[in-house]
DNA sequence: TTGTAGGCGTTATCAG
DNA sequence: CTGATAACGCCTACAA
């Protein structure tokens, strides 16, 4: 019982059907220009013989893979997932498969696996943020790999973006916020080199210093790798500093959590001792005690959006057009005046 | 500038050092197999026109991809994503590139991901569970795909395992916080149709609550998707039952954290007025309030040993062998024992 | 150690 | 509407 019977090819299909191997393609690829009669018969052979196309043949043959890389910064929360989810569900319906892979933001790794992606024929890329290395987007742009940008908008950049403004995002929040009067500012931000979207929040923050009358260079700043535990640590470390801030804004959600965590082990109460803020919206926002008030992300939306794009660019070899899709405040518990002095 | 000089191939390579196309490829996949000086030439052509394999071309030739897939239940929250970061670094060190997607915890969704994979060409699946319609391991042997199973062990099925004993993880878990005095109760579980891990850890309370002298027909149970908003609703409806649980299990450290919301929302301490457990050690467990008493499972080692027995597998033509990799119980602060009635 | 040449499974062009 | 028949870029016996 040892079948080595190898997989069906388009050749047993064609003979089985008694026609050319060209019809038998063209009924699984431009069905409309076959006739019925002889599709019919195709398709049935195709079905009783269980013959699926050969995906690197195919690829060689028609140089397109119908493939789309995707590399997200992480994938330890869930910051990017509900977009991913999305992206990935409209380049199924639209007949592309999905590729991801996650850099950990380093990006050399992510310089890496571009070139991987684009080694293995993908037919387009995902990109998280525009900060990178020129010579990349030179290189794509010689192979000729149409390449979106997500989760940044940034109209005045070559590449296109589809996404929202992190400033002014950041901004709208601080300015509610600051409006409280809170007078001394701190931020715990994600590290900002190599990472606009990190950039941006804190100048929008800085921003709404300004326009409340506050000096921008007084802001407490710590830069941190995203997680809880790095959360929890700036926040008690920057809790220690004079002036001590009566608001700290986080880079993300998963920041502030951290930060929640580390108020509570100091036995301050959030918001009344101080007020913490959170960026993304991702579940987690919701579940934390007291609940996060936080910037809510389009996520479904900028995925969904970017893999119309993206195809659109690739089937109709033209340049991509950018897009912002804006975000909006959530306010819950995590904010309030700060206390009198 | 209409430069439209497509990628070099093998053949420029070979043109441009003045050897055969062979003694390239040669230099590529068996270098030792050249001469040094004709292999130095080689490498220093390949370099100057910057020349990269064709992906399809190479995989059609060698009926070998070099890629493995992996289908995980859900990106939306970390419990999958450390093992699968280790998965991936482990794959790519070896040379291979891992391609992901994520079922949503669907059994046809699984079921398509597995075909278009095995379409593409992966050289190995990774897959989490052992449930499946039978039929699925039916068309992967018959299709040669190795396959191995995560995140489960078990060594009386015959597809490889590398993982952990589920029921025994759990149902240590259990014993320690019966043998507290527990009378009553509770468990919010994952679905547990189609996933062999969310039955084995119902299994191993029920166990635990038999051997403690209950009976374990008394386990209040509810499934539940995965998420912290079925967390937290099946924990609310479960403290409204007759006789209320003191304790209540939790499938995972996601449900478990929402579990932690419903007690707060309804006024309960946690562990004074009702115990409550997580399973996975995910970070999370250790940023909720109060801190997750949870089963730390190896995210790591899996992946890493995942990697190694599936390329061994692939490389070697052989059967996989399974492995369990043990668990081991974290105690923290969300478990006590029962109020005095 | 190196070269020659056939073949891998599809798509696409061009006649018919 | 359908059928030959070149590519596509690389690997791998087989020969030298």
């Amino acid at each position: 019982m040892t079948d080595m019977k190898p997989p069906p090819t388009l050749d047993d299909v064609a003979r089985m059907a008694g026609v050319s191997t060209a019809t038998v393609s063209r009924c699984i690829n431009d069905p409309q220009m076959v006739s019925d009669k002889t599709r019919v018969r195709v398709q049935d052979t195709i079905k009783s013989l269980g013959y699926t196309p050969n995906f690197a043949a195919r690829s060689m043959a028609a140089k397109r893979t119908f493939t789309i890389g995707a590399i997200i910064p992480t994938m330890e929360n869930a910051i990017f997932a509900r977009g991913l989810q999305a992206f990935q569900e409209s380049l199924h319906s639209r007949g592309y498969t999905l590729l991801v892979s996650s850099s950990a933001y380093q990006a050399d790794a992510e310089e890496e696996q571009i070139r991987t992606l684009v080694a293995r024929g993908a037919d387009g890329l995902l990109l998280i943020g525009h900060d990178r290395d020129p010579a990349i987007y030179d290189y794509l742009a010689r192979q000729r790999v149409p390449v979106l940008v997500a989760w940044s908008y940034d109209k005045d950049v070559a590449t296109p973006s589809i996404g929202f403004d992190n400033r002014s995002a950041m901004r709208a929040l601080a300015d509610q916020v600051i409006a409280l009067n809170h007078r001394h500012i701190g931020m715990i931000s994600g590290v900002s080199r190599a990472n606009d979207r990190a950039r941006m929040r804190i100048a929008g923050v800085k921003d709404a210093m300004t326009a409340g009358g506050l000096d921008a260079d007084d802001l407490t700043l710590i830069e941190v790798p995203y997680s809880f535990r790095h959360g929890t640590e700036a926040f008690t470390q920057m809790m220690q500093q004079e002036p001590r801030p009566s608001v700290v804004f986080c880079g993300n959600d998963v920041l502030a959590v951290g930060a929640l965590r580390g108020a509570k082990q100091m036995g301050l109460r959030v918001p009344e001792d101080v007020s913490i803020t959170g960026f993304d919206d991702i579940e987690l926002a919701e579940v934390a005690q007291p609940e996060l008030t936080t910037v809510r992300v389009p996520h479904r939306k900028m995925g969904t959006r970017a893999a119309e794009e993206l195809i659109a660019m690739i089937e109709e070899k033209r340049t991509g057009v950018s897009e912002d899709l804006g975000a909006q405040i959530v306010t819950r518990q995590s904010v309030g005046p700060p206390k009198a002095p």
